[in-house]
DNA sequence: ACATTTACATGATGGCGATCATATTTAGTT
DNA sequence: AACTAAATATGATCGCCATCATGTAAATGT
């Protein structure tokens, strides 16, 4: 049965949501196409209407989440704290794309890599602009070296089978960061 | 046809050694127990003699490769610039296991991720000990905050879909551990 | 209202891949 | 030398999944 227009375009929407926790908490290859849909609440036979492929999927999934996805503007601290806290550990189908996805996008297609790539600048961007206190000079270093620390700590974290040393590695990182931002401070 | 002991058991070395390079450079989704057969210069047939199941090939798989990877254990700063090195980025298959297969641990058995974690632990420990600059009372945390930055970076680097922006990844955080390191050296 | 288009549902299809069954050949053993 | 057991090869099987084909009914335009 025919929906309407405005109708569509949730569902689309919808799709693109549930696709985006999925992925993010299962991988790519482990999540079907049929999957997606009924968790939108459709059957797999419309899936072909919205996109051309899974891979179509995937690259209009990262685009839609990436763009959500405006962590690290504000107050950094917080940022970084929340990031390494063991609530974000454990819900990567909530959680940072970047943390749960960039390891995978190496096997995407170019228009998936492409529109992480975007992600990616963009938030770099966002946290150096988020370092005021931080020389100018400094901030591009700042920004790069605490997030693929924040990114690898996470990924590090969700990959240990041990509570304790898990929590280490998140606990540690954030004080490395810690120490690091601020002995590059101008105040 | 039967083979000598001792043939067999440089099979399974060789299906060991080829199965981690397919895997990190391809994913363990991506690659077929067929492939990873091949690829020793066998047929499929004969897998289920060597393991009970793909996922207990992987297991071991990583044992495997988490025990012959030592790096870390010299000198550190040559061991940051070749790891945060583009070559090292572009050569997933025979690069850092961790860097490779981390990520997709979450979606392992527990056995992978019981091996995974051991490697993590002994690689942060040799990294500590390759320290002795450092305050003992540092060592944990520059040992950790460094090697999820190195991992990150990587991951990252790999990820990223723009030359400029990938090397630049990798050499800010170079820089940042660099001066991370120094400043809390205690000469 | 009617015609037409279209979004979605149901139901194939085809290929790939993990695993199993059986045959073959040869290393160990006696 | 003959026997047995084992390692590998060849050839199913079975299920899953991406994608396609077709039906249906409701929305939109006239």
């Amino acid at each position: 049965m025919k929906v309407s227009r405005e109708q569509m375009a949730e569902n689309r929407r919808r799709i693109l949501d549930v696709a985006s926790r999925l992925f993010r908490d299962k991988g790519f290859d482990a999540v079907s196409v049929a999957e997606v849909m009924n968790a939108a609440g459709l059957t797999h036979g419309g899936f072909y209407g919205h996109f051309s492929s899974k891979d179509d999927l995937i690259a209009h999934t990262l685009a839609h989440v990436l763009a959500a996805d405006e962590g690290g503007g504000g107050d950094l601290r917080a940022y970084v704290d929340a990031y390494l806290s063991p609530r974000h550990r454990d819900n990567a189908a909530g959680g940072c794309p970047t943390a749960g996805l960039a390891a995978a996008i190496r096997h995407q297609t170019s228009a998936a890599r492409s529109a992480m790539t975007g992600g990616l600048r963009s938030q770099i961007d966002r946290i150096g602009k988020a370092l005021p206190e931080v020389d100018a000079a400094d901030r591009r270093r700042v920004a790069i070296g605490s997030f693929a620390a924040m990114v690898g700590a996470v990924i590090l974290a969700r990959a240990i089978d041990d509570p304790a040393l898990s929590d280490e590695v998140l606990e540690q990182t954030r004080s490395w960061i810690d120490t690091g931002i601020s002995q590059v401070s101008a105040s």
